[in-house]
DNA sequence: CACAAATAGGACTATATTAGTCCAAATTAG
DNA sequence: CTAATTTGGACTAATATAGTCCTATTTGTG
């Protein structure tokens, strides 16, 4: 049941809700309370979008975080990636996959699927989170 | 991580198989042999395949299965349901969704939500068995 | 300095999904 | 009748996802 995961379901909405929030900096609990997103979840969620410098943040009282990026130059394939780790379509299209598939000698699929692949990829990369905003 | 399942990566290896062997019905124990996918685990594949007509059967000694449609007429998205249940980017998407979502009030990336989950049914509706052989 | 409000992040648990296995029944050609 | 096959239910194992818990670190303010 191939499904955008629940984190990159939090990640869009936690985005949306930062960038309508102009130049103030919000903090986890602020989007987890009006969201309903569990908090815990959330912070990880936002940690790892600031450690891809999708996000800026400030430690302490008063902080927070805040966009790093413009919303139209952050690709969904980025949020992707980021929460969920690479985005390849079947097993064997992860890059240094060194699990010699079983499938190898027989598979003939394979290159149809890495054109399948790209197209994939191209779609979610197009798509900008300025789409979701 | 976003991945096309097992059960329709093995569905179109042993379409591939299946049509390249012309008029000859073919054994779930034929295409287990010479491609290692799991016996048990593809005789599943393809009676489901079967009972959408996407596949015809013929049951004892010198049955097998055989091509019901023309390669370009299966698209993959049709696999797709038919092995791994209705295809929804989020759980939302899923048709006839009665557990109400706890973000709906707070949720406003539903209309691009309803976008993508589009063009991704398109990606893959596109795509037909006849690309993979 | 002490405190409160934040981010940061490791470790863990629970739940759901996917993959795979086992077993028995029904069908059919020879 | 028998062997080879599809059919299909029930189960187990493995993996991935979602969520929780706890503690450390940072920093503004009284």
């Amino acid at each position: 049941m191939i499904r955008i995961s629940k984190k990159v379901e939090y990640a869009l909405i936690a985005l949306k809700f930062i960038s309508k929030s102009g130049d103030r900096v919000v903090t986890a609990r602020e989007i987890s309370d009006s969201t309903n997103i569990p908090y815990d979840l959330l912070s990880k969620i936002l940690q790892k979008l600031k450690n891809e410098n999708i996000l800026a943040s400030n430690q302490g009282s008063y902080g927070g975080y805040s966009l790093n990026k413009r919303p139209e130059d952050i690709p969904l394939l980025n949020v992707m990636n980021v929460l969920d780790g690479e985005t390849a379509i079947t097993e064997c299209m992860i890059e240094n996959h060194d699990i010699e598939c079983c499938h190898t000698d027989t598979c003939s699929i394979k290159s149809p699927i890495i054109q399948l692949q790209k197209e994939f990829e191209e779609l979610f990369r197009n798509k900008k989170i300025s789409d979701f905003v």
